[in-house]
DNA sequence: ACAGTGCACTTGAAGCTTCAAGTTGAAGCT
DNA sequence: AGCTTCAACTTGAAGCTTCAAGTGCACTGT
């Protein structure tokens, strides 16, 4: 590392860099986020032919009363813009897993609906994905592990979502 | 397959689903890894108009002796493919903050080299990128939290790892 | 009643990543 | 020397996301 890490009289653009241990800790982190969604979704694309997001739109689509929800919810459940969640909800139309109406009470909305081939689509594609997950996150960490964790993303979401707030 | 604990009697095909609580613990995760690097991204293309490959181009070669390091050991430093990463430094040298040479020493190798250029943009855009991880990563944990993180995160990677051998 | 305003999308273009083919240099074999 | 093989890139096309403009519905105030 060139970087300067002492604290002392460095030039005042010298970055102030992160401590030792949470540099490597980060860059830990770092290096899990830039390869642990892009190798799920290699092998949701390889066994399903689909994409996470994709995926995604389902999966939420699935968890909903009737299939049924409107396009502003699921992009923000999906953190999604709301162009991407369109350009998805396109595709999936074409192939015939969702279809979309406007909401009958409010037609400013729009409403995404999942068909009975797109449930059939999840079901045929949750248990390869299912285990993928097991795989690469649940099975090298010990048993409870994870669950500790969860609170502890919860609040870097939170410093997330603070940072964006009208994206 | 290891731990199938007496769960219900279901078929065989049935999927080993989460459990209740590693299920909200994942998608708190998977929460995070979908927001945080196109959040750190965002203000690293307002604030330096680079993206995260880019500048993470940059400070691998300026960790270097000599700021240089040969294509193929960038790319498995920076997760990437080697197609990725001929991309974005074609782009870089265009921008002259990298060039590229043939290894001396053996022809098939190509080297890329940090420019005084490349040096100055990298030192120029560190300190708001280092200040946004600190807001969305750090700040929000207790201190010394992200730290214990780390190893739970580098089991996870090798993981990852042994998934994608030989992509 | 109706112009103005504000959302909730939709669309098209531009940029980045991926995928599949090419090139090229070195080493091994004959 | 020549032939084959392999690894390290490079290139171009295709697909997905982003960004900036649209379009249309409903409410607001006059």
């Amino acid at each position: 590392m060139t970087k300067n890490t002492a604290d002392p009289p460095a030039p005042a653009a010298e970055p102030r860099w992160l401590q030792g241990g949470e540099l490597t800790a980060w860059m830990s982190m770092a290096r899990v986020m830039a390869r642990l969604l892009p190798a799920l979704e290699r092998e949701l694309e390889r066994d399903a032919d689909l994409n996470w997001m994709e995926y995604h739109v389902l999966a939420m689509l699935s968890e909903q009363e009737r299939h049924t929800i409107r396009m502003s919810v699921l992009a923000d459940r999906a953190s999604s813009s709301l162009s991407r969640l369109s350009h998805v909800v396109r595709r999936l139309e074409h192939q015939g897993f969702v279809r979309r109406e406007p909401d009958p009470g409010d037609g400013r909305y729009t409403l995404a609906i999942l068909t009975p081939e797109g449930y059939e689509k999840l079901v045929a594609s949750a248990p390869a994905h299912v285990e993928a997950v097991r795989r690469m996150v649940l099975d090298p960490l010990d048993p409870g592990e994870l669950e500790g964790l969860g609170p502890v993303f919860d609040r870097i979401y939170a410093a997330v979502d603070a940072a964006e707030r009208g994206r």
